[in-house]
DNA sequence: CACGAAAGTTAGTGACCAATCACTAGCTGA
DNA sequence: TCAGCTAGTGATTGGTCACTAACTTTCGTG
């Protein structure tokens, strides 16, 4: 197989491991054994974990943009804020379903704060590139109305965090965010 | 020191400790040295790594649903919804300002969709039941009312991500949040 | 077919880390 | 005074992990 295309896959085997075991909990022989391809040679493609990380965390974001993007295509172009608002819901309750990007996302987050704390500003820096981009996206498909933005992006969270947090659905703490 | 007391501090550095580094990226012998003790005696106070993980995160919960309910002490018995955000806001700002309790919920957040993912049960049921009480107390003093919960829960929970992302507090992003 | 590069492997290293074990100093009460 | 308990330590161990070096195999092409 072609190195790209390893590398390709090697991303996508990346982002299902760290969304499952954050930065420190994934070893790159599990991205290895996941990818089909020995340890060592994970290093020809990324010049250290660090590398992988930051390649699942920018795909990611461009999923979940991608995601938003396709769902606000099936929208009637005079569509309302609450149209706009439901048809991007869908699409991140199908996000959600899987898990995988949702995590990623909050791996994502903790690691940055790490990086940062370490001295690392680059990663951070990345990491705001494509998070400034996925909400530019947003933004614009709620015809740049920043406080429809803020309110799916804040729902979005703590959608998250329950998820996260493993809340049965039917936990009445779900009161709070879907009606 | 009595063992108690020491078990005390021994907390507070792990909640140091775990929220900069997560559970994974923080070692037994960084808390030791911050609690000002040897390694192995942190192995005399918990059980093990996870006991430590899991008593910081229930501290945590415990610090930050304090900080609500102090700050809707100074606010009348008839303050309408706005007023408590208000309050409630405020007093999250300064939770922020430290940042260890903010990191140290998302770590626990994430530790603890791995640790259901692992099989472990009983770790999620003992976050869950914190983080509800934290829930249903702020519940409370909005008065019941669910929806003014959920918005600012929900307004909370992406302060935290744009926290950890480490926005500078001038970037355009936080026009999405804060007005 | 020959050959050079690209793709991939095996073997190994130094560092770190959770947890255990055997031990000790100091206090306390009879 | 001394038995027993509490607080605490040093040494160690079995294991994991990121990363490197050196080697082999596969493949496209003149």
């Amino acid at each position: 197989m072609k190195a790209e295309d390893r590398r390709k896959s090697a991303v996508a085997a990346a982002l299902t491991e760290f969304a499952r075991g954050g930065y420190e909990g994934t070893s790159t022989e599990a991205i290895a054994q996941r990818v089909g391809v020995s340890q060592p040679y994970l290093f020809r493609l990324f010049p250290n974990k660090r590398a992988m990380f930051l390649a699942a965390a920018l795909r990611c974001a461009e999923l979940t943009r991608d995601a938003f993007v396709a769902a606000a295509k099936d929208l009637p172009p005079d569509a309302d804020v609450e149209a706009v608002k439901e048809a991007l819901g869908a699409a991140y309750l199908e996000l959600i379903g899987d898990g995988e990007l949702v995590m990623m996302q909050m791996q994502m987050q903790v690691a940055t704060y790490q990086a940062t704390l370490a001295g690392d500003l680059e990663f951070g820096e990345t990491v705001r590139r494509g998070w400034t981009d996925l909400v530019d996206t947003v933004r614009l498909l709620f015809s740049g109305d920043d406080e429809a933005t803020g309110e799916f992006m804040s729902e979005g969270m703590l959608i998250n965090v329950l998820t996260a947090l493993n809340y049965p659905s039917d936990d009445r703490i779900w009161r709070c965010v879907v009606q």
